[in-house]
DNA sequence: CCTTATCTTTAAGGTCTTTTTAAAAATAAC
DNA sequence: GTTATTTTTAAAAAGACCTTAAAGATAAGG
């Protein structure tokens, strides 16, 4: 909870926000300058909903222009509210892209940090098994062929009949798919592979 | 334009959609149980705005859960719409990968994920068998000859006597055809086969 | 600079799935 | 009713995948 705008703002850069609850009159920075700013600053994907008095259909279409993904006017039913913000965090499980980390499931990977965790343990990877993992997470829901892989993550394009990528895949399952009920890397016979939840 | 729920189901099916604007009231199948089977059916970032005349509480929360990400009440103003759908549509293009899928009738076939959708039933293909798809598809409405086929899909330009194109149409039907009332795939007797609804 | 540990690549085995072939059965055309 | 064409089938051949172990690199430590 921040009191102003620009206190909102600065506890968004320091904590690990999932959604915003915004109203318009605030002290120090208007709710639509901090919308905008929000946005401005990369998180294009964080859940804005702004929460005000102001209910003409001017102040909602300006509201929504500067950002917000919803807009609830005062007074108004709490169980609305929680509906809606509902609404707006259903499937954030799926990868988001916050700050430097890549996100599928219970699994994640900060590029920063270079760390991965899978529901929370970390997990110890060698740097060809990152960028592996990496390439993978980036590419979610498609699937990528050996060759592909190999030039994307080996730069080879040459010398296309080696299976390290296969070896590699092997190396990520055990590490990360192994001890977890729910398989992240699927192989596509034929095809190639797919990082998907499910 | 869709004028009862079945009608809005089938054409999601069929077309590439972006967004949907949805009402509660409405023949055959209503509003909520729509959202809810298109988020079952695997449509889980397809934006959906419920837009009815049924304001209470009670009924916004029930629409939003059933899987709405906006729900707005009858009257409305129209720039206030248009402001909500450019609020859900802002950054899927940025963020959100369009999947390229190709369709014809309730067929469905993910590119990039490379899956095969019947009805809303995914169909599990070989990679020759996806191969062929794909080209039939990409060639909708035109029949092709086997010749055709076999230097489009197996790259082969000799040994043209092979009948491995009859073998392959067949697990196809199979698997596409076979289990559903409309017939996609369709002999040409002495052209070749070709894929269309009808 | 050498030793040791760690990481990467190669290669081969076994298992499983997919692809091809070819002939029999069914269907359509004349 | 006969011939041509297509569909179905099943078994053989081919290929893809996973796993493992060992060889080849590379990095770290003394």
């Amino acid at each position: 909870m921040a009191y102003d705008g620009i206190q909102g703002l600065e506890l968004l850069q320091q904590k690990n926000i999932d959604l915003v609850v915004l109203d318009i009159i605030l002290p120090k920075m208007d709710g639509r300058e901090v919308a905008k700013k929000i946005r401005e600053i990369g998180n294009e994907s964080l859940p804005i909903i702004m929460l005000t008095a102001l209910g003409t259909t001017d102040n909602i279409v300006k509201g929504l222009d500067a950002g917000a993904d919803d807009y609830l006017i005062k007074p108004f039913k709490f169980i609305e509210l929680l509906a809606r913000i509902r609404a707006r965090t259903r499937n954030k499980q799926a990868l988001v892209r916050c700050s430097n980390s890549l996100k599928l499931a219970d699994l994640e990977l900060d590029m920063d940090a270079k760390f991965v965790k899978r529901a929370g343990n970390k997990i110890k990877l060698t740097s060809t098994e990152f960028r592996l993992l990496e390439y993978l997470l980036i590419n979610k829901d498609r699937v990528l062929s050996r060759v592909d892989i190999l030039e994307n993550v080996w730069d080879i394009n040459f010398n296309l009949g080696t299976n390290v990528v296969d070896v590699y895949v092997n190396y990520l399952r055990n590490k990360i798919d192994k001890d977890y009920e729910i398989k992240l890397i699927h192989t596509v016979i034929g095809m190639g592979y797919i990082l998907k939840k499910e």
